[in-house]
DNA sequence: GTAAACTCTGTAGTAACTATAGAGTCAAGA
DNA sequence: TCTTGACTCTATAGTTACTACAGAGTTTAC
């Protein structure tokens, strides 16, 4: 099986199956008298289990650290579930920002009706910084909530 | 004003300034006979607006965008609603789409216990590829749901 | 024999920064 | 005046997980 075919039945695209192994997730398969990679089927179950891996958003360097694990095989699992429950606590960190994010949004968006004009349009006021209303007793220290990913 | 001290009152690192001058967010400023910059606090102004909407995670492009915006006053806003309208739906995408892997993510943790050896280990037999288990008719279509940002 | 289809390596691009390296500028103290 | 330290300058590389070439070589089919 050439790289073509593997990337098919895989649904890991060429350059992707190539970058694993530049990675260090596969390891580099035989080459034919032309230098083209050969693979046996082996392959397509390390890449099932990268596939399943990269749709629960696991890093590639976690995947890394699995497959590593995968080949002492008698040591405890422990770790394997550390990282299981520190990605779960990152993805509920990161849905908690988003929706305070949303929430942020869709107050901003009732500021503004259609059909105004640039200048009054009350979503990019809303962006403007604050101006300094009060006369007596400055206090400006809120910074907007926001998160990244 | 020199760099050092707007990145202090502005919140944003003196290399992030200066990147977002090279991207054309913020206008060059004048320079000293030294060839520092040297600004004024209107572009204390301008650096609060864009803080305010990568706190919403616009892109840059986009906050370059209602940047332009800005410096035509009269023409209309719908442009801003429209912005913010798809804005808000990437975020409820990306919103549902954390919620499914964080379903995922919990159910494969229940997998494993603690104390058992990889070999043994369910969450990593969770991983592996399914073993084409029924000897007559194969049905293995199932792609694991994920998504990235 | 030749054209099409395939594969190879190496490089650059993506987003929004961060972090250097190496050089120049400026203010204050000895 | 010299020097030290703090500050700034430009340019470049790194981050993540790929994708998209360019330019060359290989294989297959007609
Ligand atoms: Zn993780
Ligand atoms: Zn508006
Ligand atoms: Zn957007
Ligand atoms: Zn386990």
């Amino acid at each position: 099986m050439k790289i073509g075919e593997l990337a098919k039945r895989s649904g890991c695209s060429i350059q992707t199956i190539r970058y694993y192994e530049k990675e260090g997730l596969i390891s580099a398969p035989e080459r034919t008298e032309g230098n083209f990679r050969l693979y046996n089927s082996v392959v397509l179950e390390k890449l099932s289990f990268i596939k399943n891996c990269r749709a629960l958003d696991l890093t590639l360097s976690e995947i890394k650290h699995l497959v590593s694990l995968q080949n002492s095989p008698e040591t405890p699992c422990e770790a394997v579930n550390e990282m299981i429950d520190t990605h779960l606590l990152a993805v509920e960190s990161r849905i908690e920002d988003l929706q305070k994010l949303h929430g942020n949004l869709k107050q901003l968006r009732l500021k503004c009706g259609n059909a105004r004009s640039v200048d009054q349009c009350g979503i990019l006021g809303e962006l403007l910084p604050k101006p300094e209303r009060s006369p007596s007793g400055t206090r400006n220290e809120r910074s907007p909530s926001g998160t990244r990913k």
